[in-house]
DNA sequence: TTGCAGATGGTACTTTGTGTCAATTGGTTA
DNA sequence: TAACCAATTGACACAAAGTACCATCTGCAA
């Protein structure tokens, strides 16, 4: 592990604390094994695929905590959701704006870290009529994997 | 209707049979009634949406055929499979590249179009390994209904 | 008109996500 | 540091979204 990786991680324990105290949310072991599995991540898992890898470490981890925890997260902005091409969501420790690529194939999603990839500025309200709070580039694709093993699913 | 919608009707059903002809599909009735129900809506629906609203009007069509049928439009490109902030996917009969909003609260999906938006090239292939495809900007924001009534859901 | 590869419909099934509620626990207060 | 209570959890049942399977049917090419 790179040492920006572990600062990171150290970052999201902090701000889980700050987060949780500013909202009145306790700090419970799965919160913080959740996180902390998430922020250790570089792919970007769905929660059964979060459930089934802390099931073992966590002991009596049930998979409504890992959704429902997931979705708390999200709304304290704490982390971010990421819809893929597949119909399932996924999920980022990294809340700086960055932009994701996502197989065709397979459905893994990878960062795309890019500033030539920005937009310039953001209009608050849209003719549409929509008030826009974010954006998010997703970029469809082969990964590497896929273009080699056609028959590669995940 | 406006005759641009009309226009886009029409090129969207030759165009799916080009395509069939192409790809050595068949011109079934219900593959013509789905891109025709598609192409006709500006909302973007998911694929219980379009079986519900076809259901009376195309007897006897099975959501198994909605299911797959949308997923093969999807592969030869006929149709867009649109990520929303919901973990269920919604369809554009408009494969033009244009971008998203999709509402955080009720999850509708609306066209965003704005040049203004566009990047300027696009590399085949990233340092990440992926082969890039194509790409699309989804925003994220509250749409009119929501902004009024926050009890709204679709 | 016929034959058949490909498409469909129906059922059962899996996967993904949510609602409910009793039991447990973090965190505050005394 | 003990006790209380609202918040959280785990377990189960359920709903929603999507897929696998297979017998039947049909578009379309010969």
């Amino acid at each position: 592990m790179t040492d920006a990786k572990r600062a990171f991680i150290a970052r999201k324990e902090q701000e889980l604390e700050t987060l949780c105290r500013a909202q009145g949310l306790s700090l419970t072991p799965q919160r913080r094994a959740l996180l902390d599995a998430l922020a250790r991540r570089k792919d970007h898992p769905t929660a059964d695929q979060l459930y089934d890898a802390l099931q073992k470490t966590v002991k009596g981890l049930s998979r409504t905590t890992v959704y429902r925890t997931l979705e708390t997260f999200a709304n304290i902005g704490l982390i971010l959701k990421v819809s893929s091409q597949q119909a399932k969501a996924r999920f980022d420790a990294d809340t700086s704006r960055h932009h994701h690529i996502s197989c065709v194939q397979c459905g893994a999603v990878a960062d795309l870290i890019d500033p030539g990839f920005d937009l310039p500025e953001l209009p608050d309200k849209h003719p549409s009529g929509f008030r826009i709070y974010d954006y998010a580039i997703t970029f469809t694709g082969l990964c590497p994997r896929c273009q080699q093993d056609s028959s590669h699913t995940a």
